[in-house]
RNA sequence: GGAGGAAUGGCAGAGUGGUCGAAUGCGGCAGUCUUGAAAACUGUUGAGGGUCACACCUCCGGGGGUUCGAAUCCCUCUUCCUCCGCCA
């Protein structure tokens, strides 16, 4: 959600940048400010109309003491009126106030500078490439092919347990996933990052603070009994850890990676794209978050870039960098990389990690503050990205370590897995 | 599930109808002292709205009510604690 105080001071900047999502944004941040001057106009005659009376009870409640009771009664008789107008204007206010909350929420993340514009992921812009693409020999699958031929994962049996999109691992392809969540999760706390288990099941306030809420209601599952939210990403409950605090200066950055299972609806996904580990509804991920000051939040940002690259080197997969276009951008991010591994059997690249700076966005809803060096309390900046998401990764690695003997493990993994080729 | 108790500023913790936005302690900040640091001492220090700046308004878990006036009384919701029951 973007500050009022920003959108006051730079309304025209703001639709400029947000041209770059493709929308125009004059309709309703004119809206915004015209109920925002509403607001004003009407808590100014409140405060008015509530100073008067507050002064009349001082009035009275002195004239009680020194035992004037009949001056007072008269005093009090003035107060009905007051007490009337204050009342109609609060609730005038209350109005206006939820009206101006709804319209915030509506409004996307303003884009950072470097985000290039388009309007779909092909108008992303790669900005890295590293890692060599293996030539397959003929009989090369793709990894539902593998999965069946190795007996590492059923998609079938989890139609039956559950539906489709909830695969069932098994044996060394349970085990690997198992392998690969461990070595992130190490590769992460190595880096600095406070590992956490957090809930996988999260609240309404929670939903709203990293902006999956109002926007995105209908990808997330929703556990009506209770009210609860299914988490589509641990960035969800892992930001939510620091809802309404206020951190001080030498805690900062926080750093936290965790491991959860996430769950998404993905209602309208469908075809090819679909196949296999490709779109799951529930999948494994492993996550990393940070709370940075606003000054060394990109720093920040190209350090978990670094990261992440350092993971796919190691595990020798072949990848690329992109940076999002404006129409490809998350309506909380300001600037998002995505990863994407070469799917060698099925001739495509897989998005397996997205790391985003959110900026003030999600810590605005958040109110995650901190005090800056000079004692005044400011929003901080959030970031998040996959570190990583599990069965596209696991995709790439069946599908590029094929041989026509089995799959091989990538080295770094061989000590996790206990073993070193599926076959 | 049953019976009680509690929720106050960054933290701890007073405050039971009228200058209470709130004592005190810790922490933070500034200063004195010191070669420097620590200790000690002095001062300062909640958030939000509003204003050029004041004034002024709101906030003592959330929501509602009583009253001229509520942190304080009533209702309700949420959370936490203690005891009992049940159970991984």
């Amino acid at each position: 959600m973007l500050q009022l105080q920003t959108i006051r001071e730079n309304k025209e900047r703001i639709i400029t940048a947000l041209k770059k999502r493709n929308i125009d944004a004059e309709p309703i941040l004119s809206a915004i400010l015209d109920l925002d001057e509403k607001r004003r106009s009407i808590q100014t005659e409140l405060d008015g109309t509530l100073a008067e009376s507050n002064k009349l009870s001082k009035e009275i409640g002195m004239l009680f003491k020194s035992g004037k009771a009949k001056e007072a009664n008269t005093l009090k008789a003035q107060t009905a009126g007051l007490k009337d107008a204050s009342k109609q204007l609060g609730e005038e206010l209350n109005a206006t106030a939820e009206a101006l909350q709804e319209q915030l929420y509506q409004v996307p993340n303003i884009p950072h500078e470097s985000v290039p514009t388009g309007s779909t992921d092909e108008d992303n812009e790669e900005i890295f490439r590293e890692g060599e693409i293996p030539s397959l020999s003929d009989g090369a699958l793709p990894h539902w092919e593998l999965a069946k031929k190795y007996d590492i994962i059923d998609f079938e049996l989890g139609v039956k347990v559950t539906g489709a999109g909830f695969p069932v691992y098994k044996g060394k392809g349970a085990r690997l996933q198992r392998a690969l969540i461990s070595y992130f999760l190490d590769k992460n706390t190595e880096a600095g990052y406070t590992e956490v288990q957090p809930p996988l099941m999260v609240n309404e306030a929670s939903g709203y603070g990293t902006g999956q809420l109002p926007d995105k209601e209908g990808q997330m599952y929703h556990v009506q009994a209770d009210d609860l939210y299914l988490i589509p990403t641990a960035e969800v409950p892992i930001t939510n850890l620091h809802r309404g605090d206020m951190v001080s200066l030498k805690d900062l950055p926080i750093k936290y990676t965790g491991y959860t299972p996430c769950f998404r609806r993905e209602a309208g996904s469908y075809g090819a794209h679909v196949r296999g580990l490709n779109r799951l509804h529930q999948f494994d991920k492993v996550e990393v978050v940070r709370i940075e000051h606003p000054d060394n939040s990109y720093q920040a940002l190209d350090t978990m870039v670094e990261h992440v690259k350092n993971i796919l080197r190691e595990l020798k997969l072949p990848y690329r960098v992109l940076r999002l276009c404006g129409g490809d951008l998350g309506f909380t991010a300001a600037l998002t990389f995505d990863f994407e591994v070469f799917s060698t059997a099925q001739d495509r690249w897989l998005e397996i990690s997205s790391v985003s700076n959110f900026e003030t966005f999600q810590a605005n809803r958040l109110k995650l503050r901190f005090k800056d060096e000079n004692g005044k309390s400011q929003l901080a900046h959030t970031l998040n990205g996959s570190a990583l998401a599990l069965p596209r990764v696991l995709a790439g690695i069946m599908e590029n370590y094929q041989t026509p003997n089995g799959i091989r493990i990538p080295e770094v993994l061989v000590p996790y897995c206990g073993f070193k080729v599926i076959e």
